[in-house]
DNA sequence: TCACAAAATGAACAAACGTTCAGTCAAAGT
DNA sequence: ACTTTGACTGAACGTTTGTTCATTTTGTGA
């Protein structure tokens, strides 16, 4: 959707939807089943292709999860990069846009969380997916850090306050997330999102009082 | 071991012994490749136990993975239990033990969270995994309500106060386990126990200011 | 309209899988 | 000492798995 190639002839578009539409059944398949349950057989019946596709258009199976994690990896960097561009340059507005993105229904919902936790459960196992999943942690956390060395007055208490608030809050997310993939039912969005906003609150209520 | 039934004949020790090595190479095989690669030939590998020992001790492969998993978990839950018992009744000691046991390298250490991690992925799709790994929601959770109300000066601002501390910590906690399941080797398990402290410390500073 | 090229198909295949069970062995009871 | 019991073994079986490839279908350029 990003990179639109031009003058695409009808038989590319073809291949490229039939690509697309395996990605999609794949996923759906690890969603119902989990890893261990997508097999070809079902990947085929989900996506009304034929047996050989997923060799034809990926070489194998391992292949094919891959560029799941990838799409997933890829539609989250998307979602999250154009949230902070669209948030300013205050620091606590990029946070609120932060927390807003993380918790978008359209990242956070019960199909993605569930392929991402599938994935990240074999991430130590499989390297390829490990640098797919890893997302989180290069560029998200870098910019989280740099809003709460904005947002910590200095002095700070103590003087790696914006760096604990930085990972406290990068794994306050993660948690949210986990809570969310473990009970999607009794998970209340709004709930979640002021529960962020009480932490950041607090954490970066003035610091001075303790020295 | 919490259970001793007395009298065992040497047979049944054997069995016991069998059982426990089943167990045991069952989680070394989903350590090392994933509930995917945990298979039959696998676990025998690692067992030095023969094919069909998993049949005759679990009736299937899937009652085993289970048994794993149950294992996981009542080893989790009893080593917390021991922990806030040992922590007296100062809701502050309870924290900071509840924190030291949850980082505890006998619970948080990469074989036994890769584990958790694998079971979590499937959690949705096998309801008997589901009860296992649901572990941290239950009694976990309603102890830690229970502290951050003690710790929670009244009147509260905002009035759910404590319990939108409770799940913050909740997720905190689970978020700095997947810290350390993406990422082991760059985990630094006292820098985790200073985290949990600084959010603790900031939540639970005196929140009448803004009332 | 025709010949070419590339995408799509699905039957066929070998390998790997979980499970079974008749047979073996050692411990327990008499 | 003998019999019985139950844990253990591993070859064999049927199924399911991922992959291949000869064939068919379909879009493209001459």
């Amino acid at each position: 959707m990003t990179t639109d190639t031009p003058l695409k002839k009808a038989r590319d578009l073809s291949k490229a939807q039939s690509r697309a539409r395996l990605i999609d059944a794949a996923a759906t398949s690890i969603h119902r089943h989990g890893l261990r349950g997508a097999t070809i057989g079902e990947i085929q019946a989900i996506s009304n292709l034929s047996r050989g596709m997923i060799n034809l258009h990926f070489k194998s199976k391992e292949n094919l999860l891959l560029a799941v994690a990838e799409h997933l990896a890829n539609a989250y960097d998307a979602h999250m990069e154009q949230a902070i561009n669209a948030a300013g340059s205050d620091p606590k507005a990029q946070l609120l846009a932060l927390f807003r993105a993380d918790l978008d229904p359209n990242i956070l919902n019960s199909r993605d969380v569930s392929i991402w936790f599938s994935f990240r459960a074999e991430g130590h196992t499989n390297p390829q997916f490990q640098t797919c999943i890893g997302t989180r942690s290069g560029h998200f956390a870098r910019l989280l850090k740099g809003i709460c060395k904005a947002l910590t007055p200095i002095p700070h208490h103590p003087v790696n306050a914006p760096a604990l608030a930085a990972s406290a809050l990068v794994s306050l997310l993660e948690g949210i997330w986990t809570d969310f993939h473990l009970n999607p039912d009794n998970f209340n969005r709004e709930e979640a999102l002021q529960t962020c906003l009480y932490v950041a609150d607090r954490l970066f209520a003035d610091q001075l009082q303790g020295q």
